[in-house]
DNA sequence: ACGTTATAGTTTCATATGTAACCATTTGCA
DNA sequence: TGCAAATGGTTACATATGAAACTATAACGT
């Protein structure tokens, strides 16, 4: 059995980071953690993807965007958006049309099935934002939110 | 000029997702935002990918780690550690060695050049971690600390 | 000792993602 | 008007990433 790692060069004129402690690092492994679990809820039940939903919540809470502004609302970048607009446009839960005075524009909004969908993903996710919250209490809830709104 | 985008069906049996309150979506973005400023800052010096930067940082705490330890560092699959290390071989920051009692295990640390590297990067990240952090109060960072390392 | 199973690491293939180039339409203004 | 610049959106290409198959070596149980 080999030897234990330890700590590189006790001459220690390096100062390596510590990865453990390491704010970005430690915000990456959470959000990907809880991001990951939420979408494999989904991505097992339908046929689609992170940016896919995102799309889909944005078109839920506003009817007749253009791509541009979903792409804003999402802080998805337009290729991102566009392609995740074709993939949803042929599994039919979003249906595009021209916007009438602006021929470059569409007009996005969930169909039927896209709602039906919705309704389903959108409590799962809720829920799964409930179970990482019920790790704090009621202070640490509030304080994050703080943090959060104060850093974003 | 087109009307301002309005919430959607006023018969609201739908409920749908707020994204700008939903914690996983603004933990993703706030982490993304991070991560990808400190990337910037060497992606553009050397020419190096955030996953390589992160088998460095590991290799520069623990002397002659096996790859598999590393991905248990970094929290990154083997596969991606196999890629980052064989481009970091080939750009001589990374030695590889072979485990004297187990040939399946190679056994890794910087070479000179990569510890220059380290040696100019590790300060740059931290700074932006500081810049972070500094966004907040001592309070603030005190709570920010502590349900990090409850949700962890 | 010998075959089975486990482990370290790499390769392959299919898919995702980012950047830049591109098309169509609209806007701004000489 | 009419033409350059801006905008919405898509396409093409190059690179990144993940899952599964694969190779080599070691560990285990008999």
């Amino acid at each position: 059995m080999p030897a234990k790692r330890r700590p590189a060069p006790p001459t220690a004129e390096h100062a390596p980071l510590q990865l453990e402690h390491f704010l970005p690092y430690r915000l990456s492994i959470l959000s990907n953690t809880i991001s990951q679990a939420i979408a494999d809820d989904y991505q097992s039940r339908y046929d689609i993807s992170m940016t896919e939903w995102r799309v889909m919540a944005v078109l839920a809470r506003f009817e007749g965007m253009s791509a541009r502004e979903v792409a804003e609302r999402t802080a998805m970048d337009k290729v991102a958006v566009s392609r995740a607009l074709s993939r949803l446009v042929a599994a039919d839960r979003v249906d595009r049309a021209t916007h009438d005075n602006d021929k470059r524009r569409s007009v996005l909004s969930l169909t039927e099935s896209g709602w039906a969908m919705h309704d389903e993903v959108a409590p799962m996710a809720r829920a799964r934002e409930r179970d990482v919250l019920a790790k704090l209490d009621a202070e640490e809830q509030h304080w994050l939110t703080r943090i959060l709104d104060k850093l974003l």
